[in-house]
DNA sequence: GCCGTTTTCGGCCCGACTGTTTTCAGTCG
């Protein structure tokens, strides 16, 4: 049993918990404990096999007696009774924004509605209007957020679906009978959400490796198994397709299997032009003639890489997060790709939080991580005073915390800077939550909306654009707001937002979080063709989230990026200047 | 259901916003 699984556990019973109405704070307790498990590094069933679950915060004897028997059975009791008392598919509506717990239960109560598809047509048949407290708003809402789902279904958030990947590679990796094995598919492109994980393996006994695939503990059911290709589902409930092949012929298939389609068509019509073809098994001169259809027609002609790969057909390596068929192959073809940032180009994260608001480590930890990842600086920007319920700064606390980090800083030494910052509010009227005076004493200024989503696109863009113009902003964090998968961006006209970006020379953020991805691939490509500058911050919470840098890079090398065009990867000294000015 | 110790019971990040209401429940972060 996974940490990921015990954790979803956690989670379905304090959702039951809360649409049965149970005590919400022992919902909490649960997700609390899900949080922590889901968090946890250690492996949750060998925890429980040293008796260590007690000594984890938020597990005391209750929920560990229950997680004990989960990682012994996949199930407990308590579960199974609330699913006797509450239908099991009316989780799936507290996915729609803006309906709750309670929502849900009412709509059971008065209209029985158990399913999304029983929403829906209660929604189109004009049902919900009837029910008291409810009205046409509120039935738009439910079916405007519903198509919403609709067309985001099935897909997982990169940040779930490659750690899973990579730990089905971990595992087959281990198989004698595998030369080879890698993460293809829009995982390798990093792609915000995959459909599903394509894994590519090299050997010699390909029906060893699907074997052993289809008995991982991760699997739920095998979906389809051929002689070098197997599907599986796993038990969290993503599919995977392992295609195993000949060891020559692994770089063809992850290419091949890399993607995108769109990407691999054109490629494969250049190639004709050329007099090649090429597929997952090979590429392969043409000598004129077509001799039909069989896979391995032609003369091979050995790529040993996906590099050889691009330069018989002519061109520079496009690599991978590339691929989408969004002008990549022509400028390959003229030589003008982009020398995309790299993580190790990235010197420092400014905007983390630490527990003087609502994160979880201390100022001094979050440095010393940050040097141990090898940046040369970092800024702790927690929220500012609005963000009550996280914990946020006024003037008085924020002074404190200057002198917090004045402390730290003589602690670290020379090892890493810290820099002094905030995330500071933009209210909803535009103005900025703390005083100008306030804001101008520190380092870094992240301004960011945490409230007042449903204003109309004026009034958002609006909020934006006065905090860009505000002298003390350096960077607007989380632009559009969107949570993948759950959260659409919110109404803002972000043409005028980069305009106006562009001219006060105010970075934008690609927040790295897989639940936000904030700006995406495509907008931070449109910010940086503008000559905004970018900055690419986790936006962590705790110390395991500060890695999640890679997927901030992974979306700005999606977008085209260079390095010269994103802020922290700068030295200290120029983004000092930067920040001054 | 967890936690602390000024409390083994009674708190539990808690305020803003929204929409539907005439005083507040539900949702969100």
């Amino acid at each position: 049993m996974k940490n990921l699984e015990v954790a979803q556990i956690l989670e379905e019973i304090a959702d039951l918990m809360d649409i049965r109405g149970s005590d919400a704070f022992k919902a909490r307790a649960y997700r609390r404990a899900a949080a922590v498990i889901g968090n946890l590094s250690a492996d949750i069933a060998a925890v429980a096999k040293e008796g260590g679950l007690e000594a984890l915060p938020g597990i005391g004897k209750g929920l560990a007696t229950k997680i004990d028997e989960i990682i012994r059975t996949g199930t407990c009791r308590s579960l199974e009774e609330l699913k006797a008392e509450v239908p099991e598919a009316l989780r799936d509506l507290l996915a729609i924004p803006g309906v709750g717990a309670r929502t849900a239960a009412t709509l059971y109560r008065e209209l029985g509605i158990r399913t999304l598809d029983d929403l829906e047509r209660a929604a189109r048949n004009g049902k919900i209007r009837n029910i008291k407290g409810m009205s046409v708003r509120t039935e738009q809402r439910i079916i405007d957020g519903l198509a919403r789902m609709r067309t985001r279904g099935g897909r997982t958030p990169l940040g779930i679906a490659k750690p899973l990947a990579e730990e089905l590679v971990a595992a087959l990796s281990q198989l004698s009978a595998v030369s080879a094995i890698d993460i293809a598919g829009s995982i390798r492109r990093r792609k915000e959400d995959v459909g599903d994980i394509d894994l590519v393996a090299a050997s010699a006994r390909p029906d060893e490796v699907t074997e052993a695939l289809c008995r991982l503990p991760q699997v739920a059911s095998v979906l389809a198994q051929g002689a070098t290709k197997v599907s599986v589902a796993l038990r969290l409930g993503c599919q995977v397709d392992l295609r195993v092949v000949a060891p020559e012929q692994f770089v063809t298939a992850c290419h091949h299997l890399t993607g995108s389609k769109e990407h691999n068509a054109k490629l494969r019509g250049l190639a004709r032009q050329r007099g090649l073809r090429i597929n997952e098994y090979g590429l392969f001169r043409l000598d004129g003639e077509e001799s039909a259809d069989e896979e391995t027609a032609g003369m091979l002609v050995p790529v040993r890489s996906e590099a050889e790969l691009y330069a018989q057909l002519g061109m520079a390596y496009i690599p991978p997060e590339l691929r989408e068929d969004r002008g990549e192959i022509e400028a390959a073809l003229a030589g003008t790709l982009p020398r995309l940032v790299e993580p190790g180009d990235i010197k420092g994260d400014l905007h983390v939080h630490t527990d003087w608001s609502d994160g979880k480590n201390s100022i001094v930890e979050m440095a010393e991580r940050a040097h141990a990842r090898g940046y040369e600086y970092i800024a702790i920007t927690d929220h500012s005073q609005a963000l009550a319920m996280a914990g946020g700064l006024g003037p008085e606390k924020l002074a404190h915390q200057a002198e917090a980090i004045a402390a730290a800083q003589a602690a670290l030494g020379d090892k890493i800077r810290i820099l002094r910052g905030i995330e500071v509010d933009i209210l909803s009227d535009g103005r900025l939550d703390l005083p100008d005076e306030v804001l101008s004493d520190l380092d870094v200024v992240v301004a960011s909306i945490h409230r007042g989503f449903h204003q109309n696109e004026e009034q958002l863009t609006g909020r934006v654009e006065a905090a860009l113009k505000h002298p003390a902003v350096d960077i607007i964090a989380h632009p559009t707001g969107r949570l993948i998968g759950h959260r659409d961006e919110y109404a803002i006209d972000l043409e005028r937002v980069f305009e106006v970006a562009r001219r006060t020379e105010t970075a934008l953020e690609i927040n790295a979080s897989p639940d936000r991805l904030d700006l995406s691939d495509v907008n931070a490509r449109r910010a940086g063709e503008l000559g905004i500058p970018l900055a690419i911050d986790t936006d962590a919470h705790d110390l395991a989230r500060l890695a999640e840098m890679e997927y901030g890079v992974a979306v700005a090398r999606r977008a085209w990026r260079e390095r010269d065009g994103i802020i922290n990867t700068w030295p200290l000294e120029r983004l000092l200047r930067y920040l001054k000015d």
